[in-house]
DNA sequence: TTGTATGCGTTATCAC
DNA sequence: GTGATAACGCATACAA
């Protein structure tokens, strides 16, 4: 039996056993030392050598089903391409790497398919725990979470009910806090280009703009709202659609990739920003900053979010049997050179 | 023995075990039910009914161990949020798609520990094979993937002796690209942007750039030569110290990034694109078609370079047995606002 | 078709 | 300190 292992074709990788019958020790010696636990100078000193000899590299996968973990995180993200995700990626990958878990990102371009298959396919225990950010959750993704094996924390609008870690940005406030600024530096024909409007974000972003006009004493006008997606092709074809019907004075955008293309749009038709037209986007990316003018933008505390998501999941992790948690993040205003003159 | 199994606490994830015990059957039939291959009638109603009541979720970690194959790939690149490593990211993660496979990502933050860790972390076999896209390549890089038990395809300037599947970039060809255009507009004092110059791209440029502008028949200028990293803030650092000290009428950058922040200190500086100063970015990601105005940009292919490290991937992995192969991707450029003046 | 038995590579338990 | 041996959860060769 233990010959039979031995007359194992050459190029097969070496295991525990190969390293073991070289050292000429039981395997659960082997293991021992390649583990560092135990073990007697010699026996130490015979198999480190033969494990360097045949290159010996431990089969994770075995281990992990021995362990019952695997030390890795996945994040879902919708578009990689938005840096909003970025900055949250990064937040949750230094938590996790504090904990040693490493971070595994895959992106599901939207495509609620893919979250599924994700969820059934990743989850099933290559991981430990998954953080997801969608940008929409159909019934169909609710059960499927319910089933995951493995914990989920969702960022994002998750209805009341979902027994799921959440983390959640203020819509609301954000969008508040941007008209206020514009309507305070006397704006009065405030434009909204939206991204998708049947995702999360899009959907809260749109109630809170008419709301946000309301709190601010300015009418709704169905001319100044546009429509495109959050990428920033779409929002700058959304904003010529705006420009070329109305006159707004302040433009605001559900996102920096839509803000960065409305100004585009602006600049290209020999508008001023913000002399004629003030600008405000919103995630407060890398990219606010690298467009000229610079782009004011509301922080939804992407970073922050990340932080909170990865934190809830390593104490889910330490502790199953948590009652599930929702938290919220405080958005923030950074206003730049697009909306710093008062008319 | 079988009993004994029945009786672990109900909250324990359901096993196969648990679904044959449930409907009657052994656990191999339970198996096959579950893998779709054979089963009477009627035994596949109990075994799918079964699995259904306890909300069986196969383990892919053991299912990975006897099938010996994960079916999930990961990329690594340096800086996820540099736009170019998305567009690699996607062309790979379609034909892995394709070939059923699933991508992970991981960043390495150019930190050459973090990717040796991930080469001794996941490719212990969590993933089936991972490419590579390293800023730099040590001995300790090398070595650490000659021990990798899966599969390496490395994007980026390999040693040529190097025994990995290797996918490459024409830097030089890339860089008399953009230079032979500037000096056919009619700039004659062409300053550079380069991104960390101990880096493979960097070095690779910079050396690039020096013959570039020999077979142009323009002299090397050290006063026209800047250094940053290959980010945005580094970038526009670079370019506000050339500025300050120099009087281009072109500047070409290492890359896009690189090229938005000398965009930005130009504008700021209140010089006119191009009239006064040509710019010419590298890598034509989505970011020079977002910046006002658009920059030209030279392609490095990195989709293509994304595309061909897959298919390499996924041949070996057909074929472990392959002798190690080499690619290289043909650059292109695209001429934008950014350069479209002739002096 | 069905069940029994074995192995995937590792670690943990428990005698010695 | 060391060595059998039993898990971990699943899939399959083989016999029935």
């Amino acid at each position: 039996m233990s010959r039979k292992r031995l007359q194992k074709s050459a190029d097969a990788p070496a295991t525990v056993r190969t390293v073991a019958a070289l050292a000429g020790v039981s395997i659960a010696s082997a293991s021992r030392v390649l583990n560092g636990i135990g073990g007697s100078t010699e026996t130490v000193r015979r198999v480190r050598e033969a494990a360097a000899r045949v290159g010996y590299v431990p089969n994770a996968i075995a281990r992990s089903l021995q362990a019952r973990r695997t030390g890795l995180l996945a994040l879902a993200v919708a578009d990689i391409g938005n840096p909003v995700y970025v900055e949250m990626m990064r937040a949750i990958e230094e938590v996790a790497k504090r904990a040693d878990y490493q971070l595994l990102v895959h992106a599901t371009g939207a495509d609620p398919e893919g979250e599924t298959a994700l969820l059934e396919g990743l989850a099933r225990r290559y991981v430990d725990g998954m953080i997801l950010s969608p940008l929409r959750i159909g019934d169909g993704h609710l059960t499927a979470l319910g089933r995951s094996p493995v914990p989920v924390t969702v960022v994002g609008q998750l209805p009341d009910d979902a027994p799921f870690d959440n983390v959640r940005a203020d819509s609301h406030g954000g969008v508040l806090l941007a008209i206020e600024h514009l309507a305070d530096t006397g704006r009065k024909r405030i434009a909204f280009v939206n991204g998708a409007p049947d995702t999360l974000p899009g959907a809260a972003r749109m109630t809170a703009y008419r709301a946000a006009l309301t709190a601010v004493g300015l009418p709704y006008e169905e001319e100044l709202v546009e429509i495109g997606d959050f990428q920033y092709a779409q929002g700058r074809a959304a904003a010529a659609r705006l420009l070329a019907r109305a006159r707004p004075d302040a433009i605001f955008c559900a996102n920096d990739l839509i803000a960065a293309g409305a100004l585009h749009e602006l600049l290209a038709g020999g508008l001023r920003v913000p002399q004629d037209v003030a600008l405000v986007g919103m995630d407060d990316t890398a990219l606010a900053e690298m467009s000229f003018p610079q782009i004011s933008s509301v922080s939804l505390g992407a970073a922050e979010r990340g932080r909170l998501a990865a934190d809830l999941m390593l104490s889910r992790l330490e502790n199953p049997q948590l009652a599930p948690r929702r938290e919220t993040v405080a958005p923030t205003l950074t206003v730049r050179a697009s909306s710093e003159v008062t008319l």
